[in-house]
DNA sequence: GGCTAAATGGAGAGTGCCATCCGTTTACCC
DNA sequence: GGGTAAACGGATGGCACTCTCCATTTAGCC
């Protein structure tokens, strides 16, 4: 974590005015998807786009930090899943606690992509999640339960479907996500012992709001 | 289909232009994808954009035309899937020669999404899809190949899905593409009979490129 | 209460794209 | 070869968004 002097030497308003422009981030995202003009969100905040400017210069800025809490709430599942003493579970839960993240929080994959590549801030961070996820495989393999041709890049894999299929708006994406994940879980589960378990229900997916997004 | 009669009297140079101006939508399209500008294409194709826009007067338009050829290939693997005498292999054809179409051609995937809602004129093509759709699902689950509780939306969700893997280029689009569906198509598969079959190779994703596609 | 640096917000310059208008050019028919 | 309607393309107005400048306000300290 970098020195954040400035931080706490912000003045009240300065400070009281910053959070503002962050919930108004996050609804106007929630409503209208990331490409929302920044202006928007100034307005919807009652200040000055150069008062959102001055805090946060960039848009990806604004986006990472608006995201903050729900990509801390990964990680940890992330940490938690490789404590659970059921590698599979463990396994299972940190993928289904992403894919639902990116399925109720609109935007938030794009969060997700763009926080870690971006500074080298955040490479040490960035590095110890990817080991976790290594190991969070290495262990479930070694259990039995995770085929063995499973490869950690098809985690990246089922978070860009997942994201295909979240491409739509609140319930429908959460239930579209809950059923690919299930399908996925089972494929990755090793062994012929495992037939196919209960699904959870169909969606019917409007391709008309998708194309107008 | 409607009666274009503009169409065949439209002047000899007036057609080669269009022609030109098809085949520069389609490169632009596949090097810096469907949001391209007009302005672009028509450059691209040695014309002015009014001659574009008179052509082709909405942006929609010139989408579906530029793939209409890759349409009608997906059209024809629906139909002829359905004639497979093996209904589970008519079914992974479909589902994998449309995934590979949207892996493989940029933009596609709008295309396919764009064309149907759009006019009327094509709602009988598109009703006339869909049954063949539930067709070929109804008769892989008569055949005990396919799960009984998949749902002919869950075809949208493969779609869907496979879009977001293929937020990439080229062969590595392809690829995930590939790995993806073949995780799918295990878990559709009904009965533990079926244990993993072989995969085809993981893929290293690029989220740095992804991001800033 | 008054001073000062921090903070503010609106106006506006700059950019990129869409879509149309209209004077000029060109293919086609006779 | 000449007439005519079709086709052309650049110029242009309009719009939406980004990002900065600067005159004004305000919090915090004495």
């Amino acid at each position: 974590m970098p020195a954040q002097t400035s931080q706490n030497v912000l003045r009240a308003d300065a400070r009281q005015n910053r959070e503002r422009i962050l919930t108004a981030a996050r609804e106007a995202y929630a409503l209208h998807g990331i490409d929302v003009p920044m202006a928007t969100i100034a307005r919807r905040a009652g200040v000055g786009v150069a008062t959102l400017y001055r805090r946060f210069p960039t848009r990806a800025a604004l986006v990472s930090e608006s995201f903050a809490e729900q990509l801390a709430h990964c990680v940890a599942a992330l940490y938690e899943g490789l404590e659970d003493p059921d590698p599979w579970r463990g396994f299972c839960s940190v993928i289904e606690q992403v894919c639902l993240m990116q399925a109720t929080e609109r935007g938030f994959t794009q969060a997700f992509l763009a926080q870690f590549p971006e500074h080298t801030e955040y490479a040490e961070e960035r590095t110890r999640a990817e080991q976790a996820l290594a190991r969070l495989v290495g262990r479930a393999k070694a259990s039995g339960q995770l085929r063995q041709d499973f490869d950690v890049n098809d985690i990246i894999l089922v978070v860009l479907a997942n994201c295909g299929a979240t491409t739509g708006a609140g319930e429908e994406a959460a239930a579209a996500s809950r059923r690919l994940v299930a399908y996925l879980l089972q494929s990755f589960r090793a062994g012929p012992a495992a037939g196919p378990g209960p699904l959870p229900s169909p969606v019917q997916l409007d391709l008309d709001r998708i194309h107008g997004r």
